[in-house]
DNA sequence: ACCTGAACACCGTTCAAGT
DNA sequence: ACCTGAACACCGTTCAAGT
């Protein structure tokens, strides 16, 4: 029943913890990208073998949960200044530009739903501001989940390549004002709202399209506020 | 320069189309999931040796590309009837329907903005009810955008296992309770909202969540479309 | 308790070679 | 023009074996 025999004066705490493996990977990540992150690679980055790895994780998914969470890591809530309107809307434009601050990172997170640590800080803090605002509590929940889902969203469209298979060698700009081209260049009898709104379509960069939803999403959000959160009810809409 | 000198009566077309190609994507997604979705897998559907796939295709990603507009064949525009709003509203819960029934679909098509002609089919059809609806066109296309990207978004995270390793073995509501009881065991000191909000956090079913995010997009619709979509400015926030 | 060697069953992609 | 054989450089995961 001694089973700690292990008289080494030094902690010497295994040469591997989770937390080590999280940092590998992302390190990983940020050099190779989504498509280059291996249990392999991980394990070379700690100078160990791949097999190694399994003695602390079950398996590749749960390593990306932990890493999902750990991009999560240095996420900051915005200050406490003006309505909820600004803090809400700060919110998202910081949480995006987070996520497009971390390589691929939109990839890795999306669909993850595991919510670690790091995200339920941030869970905490904005569903405090979101009843503070005067939201119901189950309406608080539930905003706090659509703003999370719309951001990550919204990211991984604009993180991964525009034109898909020609996403090295040209500019995005450069990809836009093409896409726009051969919108123009459809059938107008069949297509005529196409080629009238070419450009409409093509030309806004994606930090107008952000801020165009988000603004969209805030409004609604202003309504539901007003009407008191509790009046509202399903099939009776303005029309 | 006689290239053609293959008379055989029969049209007997190269064995391989890029039509075929798709289907047997597609039919090889629907079997065996987006993680069992390979060049070799394909060919094998086939009747064929994966190198063969690279004649008709430049890589496995330009095969994604084609999958992805294939998922949108069969999808329908809803009925001509009532406001814009419902019209719009049935637009979103089509396309998360028609999503929701393919396997991993939303996996595929995520981030992957190449329209193909299939999805240039719904645009089209969905901007002119834009415009119709008294919407300015830069504002068309900016709406229409952001429904695709925020129903995508939205199905993302709905088909992604939701607890990641623990996906199989358990049923969608006991891992919502199970979540639920995790976060009611947090300490309250430190996260009292997130105890107090426990339930409203995990009791919505996806279903709901999705439509209280839709509504709330389409209430800000509403109001952009009051407003007059130019007399809209940045930085003038209601409070 | 923690790590390795070696293997299994796969991948995507290339390219000379066949027809 | 279209397909194959064979290879290259990888994967995730398991498991007996080492220490």
């Amino acid at each position: 029943m001694a089973v700690e025999s292990k008289s080494d004066d030094a902690p010497s705490q295994p040469g591997l913890t989770r937390q080590a493996l999280v940092q590998a990977a992302l390190r990983v990540l940020e050099r190779e990208g989504v498509n280059g992150l291996s249990m392999r690679k991980v394990a070379a980055e700690l100078g160990v073998k791949a097999a190694s790895l399994y003695w602390h994780v079950r398996n590749k998914e749960e390593l990306l949960d932990l890493l999902t969470d750990e991009l999560m890591a240095d996420a900051e809530a915005p200050p406490r200044e003006g309505g909820w309107r600004e803090q809400l809307r700060e919110y998202c434009v910081r949480y995006r530009r987070h996520l497009l601050g971390k390589r691929d990172a939109a990839k890795v997170v999306a669909g993850r739903l595991v919510p670690g640590p790091h995200l339920l800080r941030l869970m905490e803090d904005q569903l405090g501001r979101l009843r503070e605002a005067g939201f119901s509590d189950a309406d608080a929940a539930m905003v706090n989940y659509a703003l999370g889902a719309f951001v990550q969203g919204f990211v991984l469209q604009e993180q991964g390549p525009l034109s898909a298979s020609e996403a090295m060698g040209a500019g995005r700009r450069e990809v836009a004002t093409a896409a726009g081209e051969q919108l123009r260049r459809l059938p107008q009898e069949t297509f005529p709202h196409l080629v009238a709104l070419a450009d409409a379509l093509t030309g806004p960069s994606m930090e107008d399209r952000f801020s165009f939803a988000l603004e969209r999403l805030l409004d609604g959000l202003s309504t539901l506020l007003e009407q008191g959160s509790d009046v509202r009810k399903e099939g009776t809409p303005d029309e």
